[in-house]
RNA sequence: GGUCCGGUAGUUCAGUCGGUUAGAAUACGUGCCUGUCACGCACGGGGUCGCGGGUUCGAGUCCCGUCCGGACCGCCA
């Protein structure tokens, strides 16, 4: 680091620096007092440096640092010394600094928790004192390999002759699905900006200008309710790419996703396995699954029937789905893990009627369902579900296919928590395809579109547009990492006539199309190259790089669940005169 | 919009069936300590039990409301 007021940061002077002069300056972490010497524990981002102040020949020096609080802001100028007693621990445990002059250069008061990576801070605290939180080395490694990311991806694209664009943030609401926030026009009273779901529209408009390779890091914002892993603003890595395929555009992104993997923490990913979105649901009940572990969804409904047993058979009669999962090697599963299981199954947000039980012991099949199914038909649907000795099935069972798959999904990723199936430190990081072009709303029964309008439905499902739009698959595709969707995106609809009819089966008036899209229509009648991209959540990406458990914690400024902003105690109100000037009235 | 959990010392928590002076750990302060690094030892200070109302002879504890934080469903790519 080039002199500034200091020489060096707290993390780089070795034993090879012994002997020299130098300035640090940092933040004291702890002081341990001895009596006759005094040691000083002073941190920055880059690491920490033990200083030793003597009392009997440096009694002046001593007495000042004694005096420091923790947090308190110090500069201290001395020789760097080898230790006496080393701490191998510490990158810079071979040496302290011994002052010959330090200065207080700010006193902190008792931080209300502890700056350190275990710290005693609640979530509320840690995001109200949020610059305190920063200081804790974990956060700021957090902060750090996020800027690392940023600069991988910038480094991959600019390599591909990507170029970054900035596009604006007052715009008309882009049709993501999600509520827009809305900013109020001063100038022209009772209309209002949307902030960007996303760029979408803008990033097509700029292969349509013929810039051909385009991203940015951009901020995009969606005022829906919060999760552990969403907040209302959030960071994404917009592309988008003319005169492509679906093929380069895996190439492209495949890659850049395994340069940032190699860059920022040095793991090489094998190529990313296709799966069709189909496929994702049958196998493993969602379509984002995490396949760090297998434990694949066994469709029993062949070898389940012919029994007296009442729930099953209305099921398969509704043809609905049994489906079993094998737990391998749970056979010593205790009738109290059973009852958990089973209590967890039927908690209210998965909504099971039941969980049945094969178990393969020492002692034989033992199940819940004995008294309806005889020991060799028992026998048969174990090896059906590929379960051997030691293994434990579990079975669920639904009218509805669908339910019964998000069921078995979440049974899934329950097991995997409570057996520790996932190795830490394993990635699974693959591409999920085909996806369909219109899902139907359970409730209205309307038609919608699975991702957004503008995805280019495969060519051979271009026929079946009018006569079977349920049919259709689209030029759609996720990025699915350890269970999370990373990236999504598609080839884009650059035909105005296909657009058109897609406009037409989600039932638009000519008026609306003119009134939302209006300005869109007319510029791919300009001349449009065939073009498609997609968007990495980005604060997603860092937070499972980082191994963090909440996207808050690789976001320096971050939400709280219920959308507040506790350090600034944002929304607050606003004068009245600010309302009166944008014509608005606040109700109650 | 809904369900659930939490709010007690600077902090993280315990607090039994509603009952005397609300505890622990840690942090903080003072003193001692010849190489610590989560130093150790001794002593000490520290409380509007989130807020408002109610029940009761008596409320940290029970009831209602409200605010804040968290998890989840709905919602959301």
């Amino acid at each position: 680091m080039q002199t500034t007021l200091r020489t060096h940061t707290c993390g780089e002077l070795r034993l090879e620096h012994a002997g020299q002069i130098v300035t640090l300056g940092g933040w004291v972490q702890r002081s341990r007092d001895l009596g006759y010497i005094l040691f000083v524990d002073l941190r920055d981002r880059y690491g920490i440096t033990q200083l030793s102040f003597r009392s009997d020949t440096q009694a002046e020096l001593y007495a000042q640092a004694r005096k420091w609080g923790r947090e308190s802001v110090v500069m201290a100028t001395g020789v760097v010394m080898e230790r006496e007693s080393k701490n191998p621990k510490l990158p810079t445990g071979e040496i302290e600094l011994n002052p010959t002059s330090v200065t207080l250069v700010s006193e902190a008061k008792l931080p209300p928790f502890l700056i350190e990576d275990e710290t005693d801070g609640s979530e509320e605290l840690r995001m109200t004192y949020r610059y305190l939180d920063i200081r804790r080395p974990r956060m700021a490694r957090n902060l750090l390999l996020r800027a690392q990311v940023a600069r991988a991806v910038r480094e991959y694209l600019d390599a591909q002759d990507f170029c970054e664009i900035e596009t604006p943030n007052f715009i008309k609401s882009t049709p993501e699905g999600a509520r827009d926030f809305l900013v109020p026009s001063r100038i022209h009273p009772g209309t209002f900006y949307a902030l960007p779901q996303s760029p979408q529209i803008l990033k097509q408009l700029l292969m349509v200008a013929g810039m051909d390779r385009y991203y940015q890091i951009v901020k995009c914002f969606r005022d829906e309710d919060f999760r552990g892993d969403r907040q209302p603003e959030f960071t994404q890595v917009d592309c988008e790419m003319s005169f492509v395929t679906q093929e380069d555009i895996f190439r492209t992104f495949e890659g850049l996703t395994k340069h940032v993997f190699r860059k920022t923490i040095g793991v090489e990913l094998p190529d990313f396995q296709r799966i069709p979105y189909l496929e994702c649901l049958r196998k493993y009940g969602t379509d984002k699954p995490d396949l760090r572990f297998g434990c694949e969804i066994q469709e029993l409904n062949g070898v389940m029937t012919g029994s007296e047993f009442g729930v099953i058979n209305s099921v398969l009669e509704a043809g609905g789905l049994v489906g079993g999962l094998v737990a391998k090697g749970c056979a010593g599963y205790t009738r109290k893990q059973l009852d958990a299981l089973t209590d967890f199954v039927k908690s209210p947000q998965i909504g099971a009627t039941g969980l049945m039980y094969i178990r393969w012991g020492a002692d034989g099949l033992k199940s819940s369902v004995d008294k309806f199914y005889a020991e060799d038909q028992l026998r048969a649907i174990m090896a059906q579900a590929g379960a051997g000795e030691g293994d434990l099935l579990l079975i669920l069972a639904d009218k509805l296919k669908s339910k019964a798959r998000k069921m078995l999904g979440t049974l899934r990723l329950q097991l995997a928590r409570q057996e520790n199936w996932i190795q830490p430190g394993s990635w699974s990081v693959f591409w999920v395809v085909d996806f369909p072009l219109f899902e139907r709303d359970e409730e209205s029964g309307e038609l919608t579109f699975a991702h957004h309008p503008f995805c280019m439905p495969r060519e051979e499902d271009l026929g079946k547009l009018d006569t079977d739009p349920e049919n259709c698959y689209a030029q759609t595709y996720d990025m699915v990492m350890n269970g999370s969707e990373i990236l999504s995106g598609s080839i884009r609809i650059t035909r105005p006539d296909v657009q058109s009819k897609i406009f037409d089966i989600l039932g638009l008036t000519e008026a609306e199309k003119e009134q939302k899209f209006g300005f869109m229509l007319r510029a791919y009648e300009y001349g449009a190259p065939m073009h498609g991209g997609c968007a990495f959540g980005l604060d997603r990406w860092v937070m499972l790089l980082a191994g963090e458990p909440s996207i808050r914690d690789v976001i320096p400024f971050p939400k709280s669940a219920g959308g507040r902003d506790l350090m600034m105690d944002a929304p607050g109100p606003v004068p009245q005169k600010a309302l009166d000037e944008l014509g608005l009235h606040v109700k109650g």
